[in-house]
DNA sequence: GTGAAAGCGCTAACAC
DNA sequence: GTGTTAGCGCTTTCAC
């Protein structure tokens, strides 16, 4: 870099006045008379003056720019969310560094590590799932402003979330499917945890502390043990099929519970991978959808409104949760509480037409 | 912010050493005795020490950052073209800033202008279509590596492009048609320049420089002539449909054009945009593909496997497009010239089954 | 090999 | 209202 810039003592040299009052007109704060300030702004407008943000950082110890990590910008969820912060930050004055982690926690711990260098003001991250977060800790607990987006895990109860409701989520696409009369809904769910425990937070209050604490995947299977038992449906363990975090193994997955012979009318999906694996898993079957089987996705896809009939979802507010994660996080670096530490956005169901009524058999026959 | 950071100056009173002997050893260069280089390190170690990047920066001039500036990265083309700026950015020691500007002219100085004074090494830019490309013309000038990504303008000749050929592109999916036996060859292009003046270029040799000065849609709409020409096809005017850049718009398009009563048996559509509007166009005509009409989209969107039967695309190397721009934009940070100026990268036919071969009327009707 | 000191560009006391 | 000065954390001569 030969590129030398004008600095703040050019412009006063330029105006004739000292480096110090040259910095108060333009730093707009401090007094000076109206000559000096147009002499300098005269100068600084002639010499192309352009303040070093970096100069100013280290005086103030604030670089108004924030960091932001997630699995994989090319995610629609993940973007999206992206350009909810952004959009948040710069309205805010702050810019924002971006990273992927690819679910790495190496690459996370060095990112967070890297961003903390830069001394960024504060960090939004949807963090890898592992046993011990100690790289978000350090960090938080060294003062670094921090929100976790989409998800917690254990260490991180006192980090303020934004999230999505995953268990309101999961609850309405599968009360929905009751409501239209099915009994037998087969869930499409990423993990695989221990069903009793999950039951057991199922039954407790709907404002279960440690709710946030599971998976999203884990808290939609919540979602959907609350809506089968609100409506009365007797839990089948062989309708909850779980599958890798691939379209193919979803559709893999589909495909071994079709060939079954398990009976199922209908079938939520709980993530938008998962989504277009079923939906292909139950067309490479020769069933159609809803005559043969209702289906609801999940997160709005394009491909659900351009596949016929279209296809019933539920849809997460990504860019309002970025939007969300910037508000609180520009608010506690300036030095306000996180309160309240937990922001769930509600999900929508858009009903489309993936969806029919279950017709009892016996009428079916008759 | 309250949190103090430990200083390289904790570090060497904590190991009994000089500030500069602390500096030798953390910076990993100038020499230093084993004994010295131990105690410092198990200092830095003990105390937590981050060595702070705007300190570093401040001396060194640069900041290991650079800047990527786009309409929206929640446009998979985008979002696809950050990931690989990212990848390749970290390879080569670099952090990334984004900015969106929803191509307003105003926002994207704004950015540069910010980008600037936080003393980004570099910038990657899909600039906004607009005259006067000042603000990048300002900051070029003043020795800021700019890269262009998938777009350039009259002003901005001798920055360095990274580009899908997008000539190329139109000219392989019209050839797959032509090859196909289709002679009423429709296509949906975004922008409506002077169609002589583009068949001029046309004409003129394929290395012709000027063409990556136009629209991408107008290098289109030239790979569009060049195909047909090449397949001894004679343009008819009416069949080059013209359209906003909205799913909306390019479906109305379509559907009026279909009205219209204009023979066409096939269409190419010159945008992810824009295709998407087009296979809905043609769909709510109540057409078929490709019995009554071969189709061929732009940009390999997920949507486009999920239908059926699945469309044929040409796709661009979006993400390889990204680490493109960034090792250009690398190299001229670190003083290497850009050579070539202009990464025109290939575009790939996907074909599926959205194309049929067209009979001759002759032939059917026998 | 090591320490003292200057300086990157800026801001903020502090005297005048 | 204005100028002088110190200092943010670091690197880098430069003597020793």
């Amino acid at each position: 870099m030969t590129r030398e810039s004008v600095t703040i003592m050019d412009v006063a040299r330029e105006a004739g006045v000292s480096k110090s009052a040259a910095a108060r007109v333009l730093a707009r704060n401090g007094s000076a008379s109206a000559t000096t300030h147009e002499r300098v702004m005269k100068a600084a407008a002639f010499l192309g003056y352009r303040p070093n943000q970096l100069a100013r950082s280290m005086k103030s110890g604030a670089t108004n720019t924030i960091g932001i990590v997630v699995p994989d910008v090319i995610i629609p969820f993940f973007s999206a969310i992206l350009r909810g912060v952004a959009d948040n930050a710069r309205a805010a004055g702050f810019e924002v560094l971006v990273s992927n982690t690819d679910n790495d926690p190496d690459i996370e711990e060095r990112s967070l590590e890297l961003f903390a260098e830069k001394r960024v003001d504060g960090i939004a991250i949807a963090p890898v799932f592992q046993q011990d977060p100690r790289a978000i800790l350090r960090l938080a607990d060294e003062g670094m402003p921090v929100v976790l987006l989409d998800r917690r895990m254990t260490g991180l109860e006192h980090l303020p979330l934004v999230s999505v409701d995953h268990v309101d989520a999961a609850e309405k696409a599968v009360a929905a499917l009751a409501d239209l009369g099915h009994e037998r809904i087969a869930l499409l769910a990423e993990s695989a945890p221990a069903l009793a425990r999950l039951q057991e937070l199922a039954e407790s209050s709907s404002s279960h502390p440690h709710l946030s604490l599971l998976r999203p995947s884990a808290q939609r299977i919540i979602g959907y043990l609350r809506a089968i038992k609100r409506h009365g449906i007797e839990l089948d363990e062989d309708l909850i099929i779980h599958s890798g975090y691939t379209t193919t193994s979803a559709q893999e997955a589909v495909e071994r519970f079709l060939a079954s012979g398990i009976e199922a009318t209908a079938l939520h999906a709980t993530n938008a991978v998962l989504t277009s694996g079923a939906y292909r898993g139950i067309r490479s079957r020769g069933l159609s959808v809803p005559e043969d089987m209702s289906f609801i996705g999940f997160d709005d896809q394009e491909w659900t409104t351009m596949v016929q009939p279209e296809v019933t979802v539920v849809e997460q507010p990504s860019q309002q949760l970025g939007a969300t994660a910037a508000t609180v996080l520009t608010n506690l670096v300036r030095g306000a509480a996180a309160d309240p530490l937990e922001h769930l956005l509600e999900a929508e169901l858009l009903m489309r037409d993936s969806t029919a009524s279950r017709v009892r058999p016996s009428i079916r026959l008759a």
